[in-house]
DNA sequence: AGAATCACG
DNA sequence: ACGTACGTGATTCTG
């Protein structure tokens, strides 16, 4: 068996590619395309082939002709898109990573250094394989040469090699420029003979045998118009056929062993491969690594014992812990901490050991990757740990829109390294738990950098306990309630669904949409309103539209309405509320928002229904856990349009709030031109309106669909708006400007958010783009203030010994309970931590609400 | 797994 | 002439 050399068009590939494959983009908005198709094509021929020798060749320069001669047809290989420019150097650094040798030279065609590969490897006595899209190729088949074209696409290839092309096209590969000479290449800008085509070109060539025998026998060519043109263009194609043939002795300098097929160079590639977010990549990679090709140090497993005699606690320690979560119990299964060189590994069994370990050192520095967990666990235990590092806060506040904060993704991308894979579950804790330490001082570097650091270590790492103790403490709630409006539900339930059903005249799922369809707008025939990706649109826009002409559209809606009632909430609730604790313990997540808001789960009590009254009774369910206690729920008062007040600095929005106005109404004055006190509730209405779109990144589109008036009208407000607010107006190109000119947004305390969408070539995400960057500075500073008010609000109630519990956190709001004896005491000192949480250039107003039940509050601040 | 829908700020 | 409000999570249906 002879060796492989195996030779790639890259250029023609990289075309092929790039045509075949859908756009595709990385989250900086640069084309990947090419680069995934290309090099997905060119690791299934390395699979395929296995060749002991690689190379691949590409186009360089001003390529078009190989002779310069043909002045007619002096014109340009079709330009490449501009996007494919940059794949190019893209595909060149994962040749580099991958250790395959790639080759360009000035004023060649990639064509020409393969036929000088094929030559040495012919004279080497290697069996060579081209690979390419271009026909032009088959001209180099021989014995030991053989070509992979890849058809339509790049998803298949066809093999062809002396028998092959025979039989395809009746000829051997020295005939094939033969062809060309005839038929030309318009993608190759050969000209060849006008009106032959490829059938032509073939039938002339059996019979003849090439080109020049065609001519010398051109009496005896059939079809006069055929032979007219041959004779009119003889020259034209001699020079085509000059121009097809491949040359196979380029000046260039080449070892063959430069062309070894290596194994690739892991991190290097891997880096790449994050970079372009060619995630299955990634992971096909990761799967065939092998341990020794990181050089990781091997660290030094010893038992709890000796970790703790041999432990420097002036040092950090990084800390994993895997945990069978329950909020309140969390279960040890496996404990890791790492400190240099020294392991060890915990189980259950000698937990206690751990436990009095951390008791002992309560102080120690420690390393951790999700905090919260590890807090809740030793604070279950007895033991109030201080002083963490948490490398996925750190990790989340560089990019909060990363998809995946796991140990490896970030070693990979910050570090650049990839972590072994092994069978051993153990060992790969105890390396995800030993890189923790470079891993976090990388990210501690970036932070300083951006200027972030005050952002981590006194904002996020601070409220990382305070979640926690909310999580723990957990809402009381009365199954009693949730029991009777339960039962009320169910019984509607039933009617209304056998109402829908008289309606309709016959029985079907009404939760499903497409059924849903189905029946209105095929069975009832009524007037399609809108349509989705997969068919109608049933949501309430739409019901309530047919609700105007038929009586089943008002039924939908309340059975929407009392469905997600009782499957979401009444339901939902039941069955997380803890049995030991009588409690919903949610989980808040520090890490999921694009702009630095809160998020929660299981359950989300951050969308407990309150718009509709039906729904609202639902927070009767919602009590204090003790008989004495009351509820508290404490809000900022239009905080966002506030921090837009400020951070704008225009005068008539500072000058509304320094005089405390109703901001609705004193917008709708300045917008439809009356003074406050003729502002009707219509006009209210509509400037509330307004003054969300102004949030949200306005659109006349959007503000008309809210308002339901026409976009014209909708338009004439918003121009108003800007009119009167021209320093809002002014922000807002500003900060759309700078987030273009930078890449991302900042937020009141330097929370930055990436904002790649911003250079799509699609204009919809761009503007999306924009949107997000008025809005995210808005609702991130936002987020950022109710995160400061949090910390101030458990620091003093601490150093005053409060009684009171923070529950809840919903964006603008908290939610406490204390005993009711305290409650004047206690509100005063939520309040004050909330508004002077941070100093804005207007006041800001919290109200204070308390009462028996998260229903029944009154204000009482 | 993704789409559709709807609950919240 | 497009397609659009910003940020989330839970449930249900469907391919």
């Amino acid at each position: 068996m002879k060796e492989k050399f195996v030779i790639i068009d890259g250029t023609s590939l990289v075309h092929r590619a790039f045509y075949a494959i859908p756009i595709l983009t990385n989250r900086e908005g640069v084309f990947t395309n090419a680069v995934y198709g290309f090099t997905n094509i060119l690791l299934r021929i390395i699979e395929q082939e296995e060749p002991k020798y690689l190379a691949v060749a590409f186009d360089k320069g001003r390529t078009t002709f190989r002779h310069e001669t043909f002045e007619d047809y002096k014109g340009h290989r079709k330009p490449s898109p501009p996007e494919l420019k940059p794949q190019f150097a893209l595909i060149q650094r994962i040749l580099e990573a991958l250790n395959i040798s790639f080759f360009e030279l000035e004023n060649y065609e990639a064509d020409d250094i393969i036929g000088t590969f094929v030559k040495v490897g012919e004279n080497r006595g290697l069996f060579n394989v081209v690979v390419s899209g271009d026909k032009d190729t088959l001209q180099l088949i021989s014995e030991n040469t053989v070509v992979l074209l890849t058809r339509k696409g790049i998803s298949q290839t066809d093999f062809f090699n002396r028998s092959k092309l025979k039989e395809t096209y009746g000829l051997d590969p020295s005939q094939m420029i033969d062809v060309k000479g005839l038929m030309g290449d318009a993608s190759d800008n050969i000209p060849g003979v006008p009106s032959v085509g490829e059938k032509t070109a073939l039938k002339l060539l059996q019979q003849y045998g090439s080109l020049e025998a065609i001519y010398e026998n051109i009496e005896q060519v059939k079809g006069s118009k055929l032979k007219d043109a041959l004779l009119a263009y003889k020259d034209q194609a001699f020079l085509s056929k000059g121009l097809a043939t491949i040359e196979c002795c380029v000046p260039m300098e080449f070892e063959l062993d430069d062309c070894l097929y290596k194994k690739p160079n892991y991190s290097k590639l891997l880096g790449i491969l994050r970079e372009l977010e060619f995630n299955s990549l990634v992971g096909k990679f990761l799967a065939e690594m092998k341990p020794e090709d990181t050089g990781e140090p091997g660290v030094q497993k010893v038992d709890i014992h000796e970790f703790i005699n041999r432990f420097d606690k002036r040092k950090p320690v990084s800390m994993t812990l895997e945990l069978k979560s329950d909020q309140v119990t969390p279960q040890l299964e496996r404990g890791i901490m790492v400190q240099e060189q020294l392991a060890v590994v915990v189980n259950l069994s000698q937990e206690e050991a751990l436990i009095n370990f951390l008791k002992k050192y309560p102080d120690i520095k420690l390393i951790t990757h999700d905090f919260k967990d590890i807090y809740k666990y030793f604070k279950q235990a007895g033991v109030y740990l201080k002083s963490p590092q948490d490398s996925l806060i750190a990790a989340y506040l560089l990019n909060p829109t990363a998809s995946n904060y796991g140990i490896e993704e970030l070693v990979l991308e910050h570090l650049n390294r990839a972590l072994p894979e092994d069978q051993d579950h153990e060992k790969v804790l105890i390396e995800k738990t030993a890189i923790l330490a470079d891993l976090m001082s990388c990210l501690e570097d970036k932070l300083q950098e951006l200027e972030m650091n005050k952002l981590y270590m006194e904002m996020e790492l601070p409220l990382i306990p305070i979640l926690a103790d909310m999580e723990m403490a957990g809402v009381k709630i009365d199954e009693k309630v949730l029991d009777e409006m339960g039962q009320v539900l169910q019984d509607k339930v039933i009617s209304i669904t056998q109402e829908i059903y008289d309606i309709a005249g016959e029985e079907f799922n009404i939760n499903s949409p497409k059924q849903l369809g189905v029946i209105l707008f095929e069975k009832l025939d009524l007037p399609v309103i809108k349509k989705t990706k997969t068919g109608y649109s049933t949501n309430a826009e739409v019901l309530e539209q047919i609700a105007a002409v038929h009586p089943i559209g008002e039924k939908l809606l309340e059975y929407r309405q009392i469905t997600k009632l009782k499957g979401t909430y009444v339901d939902g609730l039941k069955t997380l509320k803890n049995i030991d604790t009588g409690k919903v313990h949610t989980t808040f997540k520090q890490t999921i928002t694009a702009t630095g808001r809160l998020s929660s789960v299981e359950p989300n009590l951050q969308n407990i229904p309150i718009r509709m009254e039906e729904g609202r009774r639902l927070r009767k369910a919602f009590i204090p856990s003790l008989h004495e206690n009351t509820m508290i729920a404490a809000d900022y008062s239009q905080i966002e349009l506030r921090i837009l007040a400020h951070l704008s600095q225009d005068e008539n929005l500072l000058d509304a709030f320094a005089k405390g106005q109703d901001i609705h109404t004193r917008t709708a004055s300045e917008v439809f031109g009356v003074p406050m006190d003729q502002v009707t509730p219509a006009m209210r209405r509509g400037a509330k309106a307004v003054n969300f779109g102004i949030v949200y990144g306005i659109s006349d589109f959007g503000l008309s669909r809210d308002l339901g008036i026409p976009r014209k009208e909708a338009k004439q407000y918003i121009d108003q708006y800007f009119i009167r607010y021209n320093g809002v107006y002014q922000y807002i190109q500003k900060v759309v400007e700078q987030a273009r000119e930078n890449g991302y947004v900042s937020t009141l305390l330097n929370r930055r958010r990436y904002l790649p969408d911003l250079f799509s070539p699609n204009k919809g995400i761009r503007s999306f783009g924009e949107r997000a960057a008025m809005n995210t500075p808005i609702q991130g500073s936002a987020a950022d203030i109710i995160k400061l008010a949090m910390i101030k609000c458990h620091e003093t109630m601490a150093r005053e010994e409060l009684p009171v519990v923070m529950l809840l956190q919903v964006h603008d709001e908290l939610i406490f309970e204390c005993p009711q004896n305290r409650l004047q005491e206690v509100a005063e000192v939520i309040r004050y931590c909330m508004e002077n949480a941070f100093q804005l250039d207007v006041p800001m107003a919290v109200e204070v609400k308390a009462g028996p039940n998260w229903y029944d509050l009154k204000r009482i601040l």
